[in-house]
RNA sequence: GGGUCGUUAGCUCAGUGGGAGAGCACCUCCUUGACGCGGAGGGGGCCGCUAGUUCAAUCCUAGCACGACCCA
């Protein structure tokens, strides 16, 4: 064995590649149709095939696969499956970047040309990402590996949209839609980002026809005047009574426009009376339905006014604005302007101010598919984790409005319609016709426009598994397990996902879906490219191992809340890896002569050896077993790593290793040192189980070193609690030893002692019990606390005044000191520690004099109360005793 | 305007209806045969504010303040 080579620092690089690479050798990912096992699957969010890993990936992915490689160590049949999302815009936004940079425009190489050079694109960006996700640890099982746009997903959007068109929820229709001026293309309502900005608020004067009267309208966006086909009031409002349906005058243009009445107008807000530019407002738009009024465009898609605004025509959106400002004033039809803080809607993909325009666009008609969506939520089909996103789901579908799906892109699903140029018929089919269905024309054209990226994402976790054919993953997997995903896409993708699975599976996609926060940079920020504030989990993997990286974003967190990233919780994470490492190190080096004689899962045969320290140590990782698995079960994964975390590092590392030692170093026989081998190695062993789904490589680094049954440590099974290894009095027992010590080590310290120096004690107690636990324990005792001689002393003995003393429960401690101890200092410090004890006291008392806490109080709860206040009391009279001795008060 | 989350040690954050926790930072000590990416000990908190419920509130309820985010 090479294992005292170790080094004694963990070094991921050396090992990280090559265990992935095993365990994709050994198939282990890979997944079987399997009706003697359950099933478990996740299905991933597909990263956009535009860049690279970020950290909400790593986080995301993190996150799954802790979940499938538990559940797969568990038994279950479990398939994480993976994929990549074409990402319309943002791909095709990039590819346009690209081509920038050689001079070119996607309009000069032609739609065709253009396509093939973003497959190019795809193929390499999509690899990377996938690569990245395999450097990440990820158990993906990439013999199924999908991509948004591959045959067999594509198949499934058409399916789905000829399906939806047939039963009329899929339209096309003049509606208003939000236009990015810069991406030139439609956006859907929820990808328009609302930021607050300093605008104001003009006072324009309309004269009224045939009158002296003007009425004022208030509005932040004045160029749009030149649309206007009405003015509107509240019908309830006073001061405009006698306006409605009067005829205005619109300015400029010199219109006649109606004065109308409608509920949506706020008599508060401005003059209480509005323009109406059903063309250019979502709202108006809708005003304009209601009252049958004409939409006049006046912006066009390039963002500049068009042909009907006459002398405008022409001019850029905000340059309009300023010059009809400056008309208006000209003719003193400007009353005023003001300051006014407003929201104005921005793509989020470019930041462009978006630009709500009439046009003639594809619809998904929500209200009937999002009905079966609420229903199923409320009745618990899908359980959201945090529960309070539920809320936010359904708010979101309760308030749906029509989904436009078309986009003015080249990059994507090509709507399947065809137009008859002949006859004007229009075709939806999977395959394209050769012929007109009507009139057998062959003067076809398809539609140009493609279907926004979301509308096949939709349909992920069931395209993925093989829909629209009746696969048998589909049959396995379907309805998946639980989704992870963060919480800035429940609109985007979870909902969607839910009712396209109600609608096309009948079924919900997934029982469960687990939400996670983002990451934010230290200062909270959302990390972003603009601000540069981003940090490359690659660069992180490669500076600290993927398993830190892994630990570190899962740990200290809560479900749903997003996640500050500090460099120096590395730090911290790295520390436990190497913890963790260092620990495995020192049991491999005491196990060269070790055989294990029992099964790696049941371990040591309870034995009369065992020791103390052995059944607690036993008797505590049994527990956090129960505990760690409790916590993945509710998904708190963080609550999880943590128990892990402390188990290791405050039981196992630094109480169980040390007292360990002298039995192994021989002192003891030879039977003492194999039965501390054998817990040693059967508690790391299992432990590394525990902490494998969160630190897979180091794991299986370890597990190959040790003595182990199975050929890696994924396929182990996950450990189970046996009842006949816990041992509650053990535990309280030792827990008596460690107070003990640490109180003796305090005492050393407050004399400043030198670790070095052994040390004399007095131990002394009335309690037999406690006494025995003393004995016991004297080992424990003088090895880590440095202690040569125990004196023990069973009841009232004389103690010599030249000494510290301190009291843990049953048991008074006494430090002589000959000559160095201050008996001053000593009775103050005991002083303080009465005062301390005495507070105590006063607040147990107070409660148990207190009748309502008697009466109502659990009895469990009182007795504690009464041990506490007897304990207390004890302590205290044995500290004051000792104070009188000090005094030279007492006998 | 509606909603959600947060407010706990100097910093970053866990946590619980019944004696306040971790990591980092800080102070003291330690080249102890796994680990100085370590060990031992220590200091440091009206658990945002105000009411209410309760025998008991840092935890539950309401309101408020501040911060972040979402929706309109």
């Amino acid at each position: 064995m090479t294992e005292s080579n170790l080094s004694t620092v963990y070094d991921p690089k050396a090992v990280e590649e090559k265990w992935y690479q095993f365990w994709v050798d050994k198939d282990y990912f890979r997944v079987e149709v399997d009706p003697s096992r359950p099933p478990f699957c996740i299905v991933m969010p597909p990263p956009n095939v535009t860049g690279s890993l970020h950290l909400g990936h790593a986080l995301d992915n993190t996150l799954q696969d802790i979940l499938t490689r538990w559940r797969r160590m568990q038994g279950y049949n479990a398939l994480w499956l993976p994929g990549t999302d074409h990402a319309g815009i943002a791909t095709q936004a990039r590819v346009e970047e690209q081509l920038a940079t050689e001079g070119f425009t996607k309009y000069d190489l032609g739609r065709e040309k253009f396509l093939e050079r973003v497959w190019d694109w795809k193929h390499q960006y999509g690899t990377k990402i996938t690569n990245q996700l395999r450097l990440l640890g990820s158990s993906c099982d990439w013999s199924r590996e999908r991509f948004t746009m591959d045959e067999g997903c594509s198949a499934a959007v058409r399916e789905v949209f000829i399906e939806l068109y047939r039963q009329g929820l899929i339209y096309r229709g003049d509606y208003i839609i939000n236009w990015c001026p810069k991406c030139q293309t439609t956006i859907s309502d929820i990808e328009v980002e609302h930021y607050e900005r300093d605008g104001n608020l003009w006072h324009l004067r309309y004269p009224i026809k045939d009158s002296n009267e003007h009425i004022v309208v208030a509005t932040t966006r004045p160029e749009t005047m030149l649309g206007d086909t009405a003015v509107a009031v509240h019908p309830a409002d006073k001061r405009y009574q006698h306006l409605i349906g009067k005829t205005a005058i619109l300015p400029l243009m010199w219109r006649e426009i109606p004065i109308i009445a409608d509920e949506y107008v706020e008599s508060e807000f401005g003059t209480g009376a509005v323009k109406v530019t059903p063309a250019h407002d979502v709202n108006d738009f809708e005003m304009g339905l209601r009252h049958d009024l004409p939409k006049v465009v006046v912006i066009g898609q390039d963002a500049r006014m068009t042909e009907q605004t006459g002398r405008y025509a022409g001019m850029d959106r905000y340059a309009c604005r300023e010059q009809v400002v400056q008309d208006l004033e000209n003719l003193g039809l400007l009353l005023k302007k003001e300051e006014h803080h407003h929201a104005v809607g921005q793509c989020y993909r470019c930041a462009s101010v978006v630009e709500p325009l009439v046009s003639k666009q594809w619809f998904v008609r929500m209200q009937p598919l999002a009905e079966p969506a609420i229903e199923a939520v409320k009745q618990g089909r899908t359980r959201f984790v945090p529960d309070r996103f539920t809320r936010i789901y359904l708010n979101w579908l309760e308030n749906i409005r029509d989904w436009c799906i078309s986009r003015q892109l080249w990059w994507g699903h090509r709507i399947p319609v065809w137009y008859c140029q002949d006859c004007g018929e229009i075709i939806c089919q999977k395959e394209e016709p050769s012929t007109c269905t009507q009139c057998q024309g062959l003067n076809l054209e398809q539609d140009q426009d493609v279907l926004d990226t979301w509308f096949s994402s939709g349909l992920w976790p069931f395209s993925t598994l093989g829909w629209p054919e009746k696969t048998p993953d589909l049959e396995a997997f379907y309805p998946t397990s639980v989704l992870v995903t963060g919480r800035d896409i429940i609109f985007f993708w979870v909902a969607r996902m839910i009712f396209s699975g109600l609608a096309f599976m009948q079924e919900v996609p997934f029982r469960e879906v687990l939400i996670h926060g983002l990451i934010l940079d230290a200062q909270g920020r959302k990390m972003s490219k603009s601000l540069g504030n981003g940090v490359d989990p690659i660069e992180v993997i490669d500076q600290y191992g993927a398993d830190t990286l892994r630990f570190m974003l899962i740990t200290g967190t809560t479900p749903g809340n997003d996640v500050r990233f500090h460099l120096e919780k590395l730090d911290q994470t790295r520390n436990f890896a190497n913890k963790v490492w260092n620990a495995s190190r020192f049991v491999l080096l005491n196990l060269s002569d070790f055989r294990p004689d029992s099964s790696e899962e049941e371990g040591p045969e309870h034995s009369e050896t065992f020791t103390l320290a052995d059944r607690w140590i036993l008797s505590r990782y049994n527990r956090t077993i129960n505990t760690v698995t409790r916590h993945l079960e509710n998904y708190d994964i963080g609550e999880a790593a943590k128990e892990i975390y402390e188990f290791i590092w405050n039981e196992y590392c630094d109480w169980y290793i040390e007292l360990a030692k002298p039995r192994l170093y021989g002192r003891e026989t030879e039977a003492l040192r194999q039965q501390a081998q054998k817990v040693l190695h059967y508690v790391l062993c299992n432990t590394l189980k525990l902490l494998h789904p969160f630190m897979p490589f180091i794991t299986e680094e370890i597990y190959q070193h040790l003595p182990h049954q199975h050929q890696s440590i994924m396929v182990a099974p996950w450990p189970q609690v046996q009842e006949a290894q816990i041992f509650a009095e053990a535990e309280t027992e030792m827990h008596l030893l460690m107070d003990i010590i640490r109180t003796v080590r305090n005492l050393r310290a407050e004399i400043k002692l030198p670790p070095g120096k052994l040390a004399d004690i007095i131990l002394a107690s009335t309690d037999p019990k406690a006494l025995k636990i003393v004995r016991e324990g004297e080992g424990y005792i003088k090895n880590l606390a440095a202690i040569a001689q125990i004196t023990q002393y069973a009841g009232q003995t004389e103690k010599p005044r030249q000494a510290l003393a301190a009291v843990v429960g049953p048991v008074e401690i006494y430090l002589p000191l000959e000559g160095l101890v201050d008996l001053e200092k000593e009775i103050a410090r005991l002083d303080k520690e009465v005062r301390a004890i005495e507070q105590e006291m006063e607040r147990v008392s107070k409660k148990l004099n207190n009748s309502g806490f008697l009466g109502k109080a659990p009895e469990a709860i009182i007795n504690k109360e009464k041990e506490k206040l007897a304990e207390f009391k004890t302590k205290k009279e044995t500290l004051e005793g000792r104070v009188a001795v000090l005094r030279g008060t007492s006998l």
